[in-house]
DNA sequence: GGTGTGATCGTA
DNA sequence: ACGATCACACCA
């Protein structure tokens, strides 16, 4: 990780999702010791490098959550960009997105996939079904599960918690993938193509 | 490489 | 009921 990696401010969240979303490829997710200070130098505990995102764009949307309104589930969708939004699906996993747009918008950017940096160990350990390290977070259930992400962390600060997005100078890439989205039913949104990823990475979903 | 299916529960 | 999913079984 180098020295100059930052955090990215609040202003980098709040653009729409659909331009925000594929600024965040090859940016760094880190999670960070409890307790440990905020100084730009301190090794963290995970890091990994984010390769596939999906953009939800709220009322517009009928795949977003927030498509039929504001409900306690959704709430930190409507509210500032750079907080963690934290949904528990399919009766046993937890997925994360970061909140974009302005408050009010409830857009956001599903977290998909992304490369292993640091904490390979502890990843490994929080998924021991994982055979590959590339199956370490190749999907946005996995990587919660890696990094130990749970609705606990919902509404989480991404600008100065223990959870962030770094920028260590990688630029995303030119010409990224873009794919309509996973998982949505016909009619439900599933016809915009707002998923985005770094083109043949080897820990894209499947 | 691909397809099909069961697990499991909060939310509407 | 149904889902912004995963893993395993099987076939190729």
């Amino acid at each position: 990780m180098p020295v100059r990696s930052r955090a990215l401010p609040r202003s980098f969240f709040a653009r729409d999702s659909r331009v925000l979303a594929p600024e965040l490829l090859n940016k760094v997710l880190v999670r960070r010791p409890i307790g440990e200070p905020a100084g730009e130098a301190t090794v963290p505990l995970l890091a990994a490098r984010i390769v596939e995102v999906e953009a939800y764009c709220g009322a517009e949307d009928a795949g977003s959550h927030a498509y039929r309104g504001q409900t306690a589930r959704n709430a930190t969708m409507f509210g500032p960009a750079g907080h963690l939004y934290v949904y528990f699906t399919y009766g046993m996993h937890w997925c994360a997105n970061a909140v974009a747009g302005e408050p009010g918008t409830a857009s956001a950017v599903l977290l998909r996939a992304a490369a292993p940096l640091e904490g390979l160990d502890v990843m490994r350990a929080r998924r021991p079904k994982a055979r590959r390290d590339r199956d370490l977070l190749s999907g946005p259930a996995k990587l919660c599960a890696a990094f130990g992400i749970t609705g606990a962390l919902d509404a989480a600060d991404l600008t100065k918690g223990e959870l962030r997005i770094l920028d260590d100078g990688t630029p995303p890439p030119a010409v990224p993938l873009v794919t309509t989205r996973i998982g949505l039913a016909a009619g439900k949104g599933d016809e915009h193509p707002w998923r985005f990823g770094v083109s043949a990475d080897p820990n894209l979903s499947r």
